[in-house]
RNA sequence: GGGCGGUUACCCAAGUGGCCAACGGGGGCUGACUGUAAAUCAGCUGGCAGACGCCUUCGGAGGUUCGAAUCCUUCACCGCCCA
């Protein structure tokens, strides 16, 4: 570790803006710092990991974090960032959101620890009992419309044919009262957030200001960027969550484990606590042995391990290295289904299958790797499908007996790493 | 309330009576090359059949016509301007 908090954020890489003086305060006093998480969806994703590990890095520094379900503004929509106006969440909806984001938040933060435990929060318990008159008084009374419309994220929908609703614009006076809340009620000094959450954040800082005349302070990290100019976060199967449930670990230590060349080094930094030393020796194994993808292969490691869980990322490295190193064909079934627990699959009656009754047009649709006979067709006439890694050859092909793996599997492959596991029961 | 403009496939967007399953771009998929990387090049990208062909789609519902995404009526939604 350095010696300053705000020195290894800043060797990550992971300062992007923030207000004159949170340097001397960090350095001066252990102080109290929240975070922000929306609970638009029950789970998070990994575009919500940098500032989430970087609250659990402050806390590591002795500092006391609050992470912030955003149950009550949920309700509203931010704006920041969005191109169009968001659809209106039920509070039932938020209220199960926040319970299942709560436990994911316990994967990073210690709650345990008896100086600065981590807090989680919830933004609902202050917001929905606001009164409407009251808040445009004392709250609504501090920021000029000019000030409001003058936000990248409020000029932005302005520009734009569709606008914005009141209710989103209204949105960055909810954050602001959050940290005026928390800042009275719990001393919250800092808040911090992606970099699209400047504008909400300097607007707290300006409410604390106006409110008793005390500084507040606010730090902002970069937006995650991929060398190549496409979205973090996504994959061919759509967003990567942190949630098992949504994303497998051994998708998820696949999306680790693709990282581009140019992009490791820095994703080390912003979402490992791997020491610098470390840091520098991947470093220099990318630029001397690429192929060997050491990097890579480290940080899907130690993302796998710190979310899923150890047997988790064994399971995934084993599939992992059975799927694209080498042979299926001498695999027993328990391996198989050890190996293939992770990737899609269903489940068909042998009699179905076999006997001339399905072709391959038909299993790879009925099996969900291709949505039509027709894309199935293409997918063959490409090159793209494989049955047990042997390229598929003609649409004509039949399914039967003696393909079947240890006389219960199938499996099917489309490209070069999309496998899906075909179980047949008697 | 009045006037004008808009609603096309995952997204943007062309198309204003037949040559339209619908230009182009983005995105996506596959192949070649590779290191499960990047870059590059090529093909594909509504469904059934995959030879002809058939079916469904251009905000919704009706209508005109041999024939409509394109014309008319009406409804819904959105935007801009005026009140």
């Amino acid at each position: 570790m350095e010696e300053h908090v705000f020195e290894e954020l800043r060797w990550r890489g992971l300062i992007y803006d923030h207000v004159e003086g949170v340097d001397e305060l960090l350095r001066r006093q252990k102080i109290t710092i929240y975070n922000g998480f929306d609970a638009t969806a029950d789970s998070l994703h990994v575009g919500h990991l940098v500032p989430l590990i970087a609250l659990a890095r402050l806390q590591r520094y002795g500092h006391h974090p609050i992470a912030l379900a955003g149950g009550g503004t949920s309700m509203i929509g931010d704006p920041s960032g969005k191109a169009a106006e968001r659809s209106l969440l039920t509070l039932d909806q938020v209220v199960a959101n926040v319970e299942k984001i709560k436990g994911q938040l316990a994967h990073l933060l210690d709650f345990e620890v008896k100086t600065n435990p981590a807090r989680v929060m919830n933004n609902a318990d202050w917001l929905l009992s606001l009164n409407l008159v009251e808040f445009l008084r004392d709250i609504g009374k501090h920021f000029t419309v000019n000030y409001m419309i003058s936000k990248d994220s409020v000029s932005a929908r302005l520009e734009r044919e569709s606008g914005i609703s009141f209710t989103e614009f209204s949105y960055m006076l909810l954050q602001a009262y959050d940290f005026l809340y928390l800042h009275d009620h719990f001393g919250c000094l800092l808040q911090t957030g992606g970099s699209d959450q400047w504008g909400n954040i300097t607007a707290g800082v300006e409410l604390v200001r106006r409110v008793h005349g005390t500084p507040v302070y606010g730090l902002v990290y970069p937006l995650i960027t991929k060398a190549d100019g496409t979205k973090f976060g996504k994959t061919e199967t759509g967003t990567v969550w942190l949630d098992a449930q949504r994303t497998s670990p051994y998708r998820f230590y696949q999306f680790w484990v693709n990282t581009s060349d140019k992009d490791v080094i820095p994703y080390l930094k912003f979402f490992t606590f791997l020491e610098r030393r470390e840091v520098e020796e991947l470093e220099y194994a990318v630029q001397t042995q690429p192929e060997q993808r050491q990097a890579q292969l480290r940080l899907a490691q130690v993302m796998t391990e710190t979310l899923h869980g150890r047997t988790a990322l064994s399971r995934a490295e084993q599939a992992s290295q059975a799927l694209f190193g080498g042979e299926i064909s001498g695999l027993s079934a328990e391996e198989i289904q050890d190996i293939f627990a992770e990737v899609p699959s269903s489940e068909f009656r042998k009699e179905a299958l076999v006997g001339g009754k399905m072709n391959i047009l038909e299993l790879l649709t009925a099996s969900g790797v291709t949505k039509s006979r027709g894309e199935a067709r293409r997918l063959i006439a490409e090159g793209g499908a494989y049955l047990n890694n042997r390229r598929v050859s003609s649409p004509d092909e039949q399914v039967n007996g003696e393909q079947l793996l240890e006389g219960r599997f199938l499996v099917l492959r489309k490209g070069r790493k999309s496998y899906h596991l075909v179980r047949v029961r008697e």
